[in-house]
DNA sequence: ATCCCGAGGG
DNA sequence: CCCTCTGGAT
């Protein structure tokens, strides 16, 4: 079988796959709680090794206390720290969304840039987390969302052989439809939750069975 | 490659 | 105890 066959196939598969995730999860939404924005970025980056539903915990509290970028620029560390502290690593969290917010007001005119050059300037931020607040905050979708879930179930689903970020994103971008970048991402973040997760993945219940190369065949 | 780091599951 | 959870910087 020659490259170019090879690779169409596999565009096949993955967008099959994609069918099958739309119609498993018709109602998928990313799931962090945000008003703007700014509040987005700041989820986003808590959200490191954390879990949504923790940094949904923390937020309200911390966007009373500091509604905008202004305030979070202007933010006590410590205070912010302890905001934060549930949500891990909250040393660097804490300096990352202050830092991000002194950016953002010095540099981009008191708002969260649009464009990923611009936002990979962020302390705290990079591909994943830009990725994230272009598609939802400006509806860009400038590439696709590598978190943990997405690199593991694209590896396990054989879309990419590779482990860093940056490799899946440049395969999952070949092989599907720019409008679907970021919904796949959310799509297989909540099959990675529900089904496919990280230690002992369900496939005797997982609908991608039969389009996955790491189920075992029955 | 290693560090940052808390919380929950097994 | 070890692993994992929507990572990023050194």
């Amino acid at each position: 079988m020659g490259i170019i066959t090879k690779r169409s196939s596999k565009k096949v598969r993955a967008n099959e796959i994609l069918i099958r995730l739309k119609r498993l999860y018709p109602d998928a939404v990313c799931s962090l709680d945000y008003e703007t924005p700014v509040q987005l970025l700041v989820a986003v980056i808590l959200s490191a090794q954390c879990t949504d539903e923790r940094v949904n915990m923390v937020t309200p509290k911390l966007f009373a206390r500091f509604p905008d970028a202004i305030a979070m620029a202007n933010a006590d560390l410590d205070e912010l720290m302890e905001l934060v502290h549930s949500t891990g690593f909250y040393r660097n969290k804490a300096k990352n969304i202050r830092g991000a917010c002194e950016m953002i007001m010095r540099d981009f005119d008191g708002k969260v840039p649009n464009t990923m050059d611009s936002l990979l300037k962020l302390p705290g931020v990079a591909r994943k987390t830009a990725n994230v607040v272009l598609a939802h905050a400006y509806g860009i979708n400038a590439g696709v969302t590598v978190d943990t879930h997405v690199k593991r179930l694209t590896k396990r689903l054989g879309l990419t052989k590779f482990d860093e970020p940056l490799k899946v994103e440049r395969d999952l971008m070949s092989l599907l439809p720019q409008r679907d970048w970021e919904n796949w991402s959310i799509r297989i973040i909540y099959h990675g939750r529900a089904v496919c997760n990280a230690r002992k993945p369900a496939c005797d219940r997982c609908d991608l069975a039969d389009l996955c190369p790491s189920a075992p065949k029955t």
